[in-house]
DNA sequence: CAGGATCCACCGTGATACTG
DNA sequence: CAGTATCACGGTGGATCCTG
């Protein structure tokens, strides 16, 4: 769906031939895309506690780079998810902050949080019990 | 965390350096690291609807590969979420279905496919203005 | 400080062939 | 039918250097 911005910023993963969900198509695909790589759900939260710079964003999350900072706020911008608020000072000053959808989205976020810190035990144990069973 | 069976399933994405929400881990992570790869939730949905077989899986879920379902289905075992159960009969038939967690855990897709639908075309309206003005 | 540009390594995925 | 095994590709992300 939708033309992709070869020029500008790098896709992620391509689309599914056709929907599950019966035959239609759900869109889940959509919001796990956008979700699923490495650090979208990190700077998501982050800046679900206020405002961050670019710099702050960037020691926030530990491991993150440069770069993926950069594409994956880039991103965010672009889907709405986020904005952007530039100064035009000595040294430059940039601002994110959450648009009211995309404070929506964060607190689909943390409800993902709360199940995966609900489940967490249960799922190392059945994962152990399974190692156990296939060494 | 959790000592990676190197030897039987293709593990997913590395660890995170350090946690973020703060400074302990939230653990968010483990959850999409689990759903964000392509075929995870397509397989949670199709067996939100009952026990399926191999087979069944496969025709539902189009494009993915024999490779891909076997892989997917096998993580979701080890997590738990999925239970499997093998009749030694020939042909050989396989059961699928989720466990209780595993139910649980098609509830917070089928949340964030609710979410999906209800910012579908807001994403798509802020994706092609942010388009415009970078083209 | 806030990026942009490039090169490169890894691994998730697809295609294909084979087995019990 | 329900997998396993092997090979090859593409994209994501990391590292590094450069700019305004």
């Amino acid at each position: 769906m939708s033309v992709t911005n070869t020029a500008v910023i790098p896709q992620v993963n391509g689309p599914i031939p056709a929907g599950p969900c019966g035959d239609d198509d759900c869109g889940i695909r959509d919001v796990l895309d956008r979700l699923g790589d490495r650090w979208t759900v990190l700077v998501l939260v982050e800046l679900s506690k206020g405002t961050r710079r670019f710099r702050e964003l960037e020691r926030a999350i530990p491991g993150i780079s440069q770069r993926m900072l950069t594409l994956t706020t880039k991103r965010l911008c672009r889907d709405g998810l986020v904005e952007r608020t530039v100064y035009p000072t000595i040294p430059p000053q940039t601002d994110y902050r959450l648009t009211p959808m995309g404070k929506s989205l964060a607190d689909m976020v943390f409800a993902l949080a709360d199940w995966s810190r609900d489940h967490k035990e249960a799922v190392a144990a059945a994962r152990s019990r399974w190692d156990q069973e296939h060494l």
